[in-house]
DNA sequence: TCGGTTGTTTTGACAAAATCAAGACAACTG
DNA sequence: CAGTTGTCTTGATTTTGTCAAAACAACCGA
């Protein structure tokens, strides 16, 4: 409907195509449903698809989804307590803020810079590959309404 | 069996008292099976205690590890792609080095001080309770097995 | 030491999230 | 356009953890 819709699907197209990944209309459809900095969980992203693509099933989105991770397009978040999350924000380590409140995920820029976030103090022989940062809190909604004073 | 094993049951009953929680077979048994640095799953627990503990159920072991995790008494962790585990070691705020390719978890000190890990440098108006930071890697067994060179 | 209250454990059913397997099908290659 | 390869559909299964209610045990006070 947007005038640019067909951009973005030739886009799309040409990720998974670097990618070496099919292009298939799932495919593209996982990736129309993601606004930016939404973290939608594999039913957000069934339901959304299905909307679009009735013959949908949650087996295709849980595959698309591993694909797209798999190949580096799509980020896979965990956060304890939540199903697994995906953003199409990746390429930075940027972290996440989680509220305990209503579950909602910002994306925030990391710490105190690259180095920081990737030398623990002790490594234990270990060869690290990534970290991880994941701050809990409340969100402004949540801290004015749980605490209106 | 060994000598002190009374003063272990001793202290960890000082513990939940102090807590205010009742001491019941089933939590001093839990709290037994840990030995220092191990970070185990319910179902670990759960087998260990059943072992000395015939009559335990898992249920019992998932709200005795709820209980003493809300008292502050065991941390609970929840890494992507595991079940969550739990350890003895609270009170500071340690984190953790998982191993990608045996699932094993490493504790590691705070990174760089309390407060780089507190601070992200954009909080969105967050109130932020508690930062965690998780490492991913190859512990060096993993490290040494798979790549032999 | 003995009841009474309160919190804990047992039992069994249930729910959510994700994975596995096999056949049908569609996208890219030449 | 046909073949090959990878993807999707369908349905069952597994793993992890929760809920609810009744039986039970620990702690308090007399």
């Amino acid at each position: 409907m947007s005038p640019n819709a067909t951009d973005e699907r030739e886009q799309a197209a040409a990720l998974l195509r670097g990618a070496g990944l099919k292009v298939t209309e799932s495919r593209l459809a996982v990736f129309d449903v993601f606004g930016p900095g939404e973290h939608l969980d594999a039913d957000d992203v069934f339901t959304r698809v299905a909307a679009t693509l009735p013959t949908t099933s949650r087996q295709a989105v849980y595959g698309v989804l591993g694909a797209l991770a798999d190949a580096g397009l799509l980020r896979k978040i965990e956060p304890a307590g939540s199903p697994a999350l995906y953003e199409t924000r990746v390429g930075d380590n940027h972290h996440h803020l989680v509220c305990t409140g209503c579950s909602t995920v910002f994306d925030v820029g990391c710490v105190v810079g690259e180095a920081a976030c990737l030398t623990p103090s002790e490594s234990h022989g270990f060869r690290i590959a990534t970290a991880e940062v994941t701050f809990w809190g409340l969100c402004p909604d949540c801290a004015a309404s749980g605490e209106p004073s």
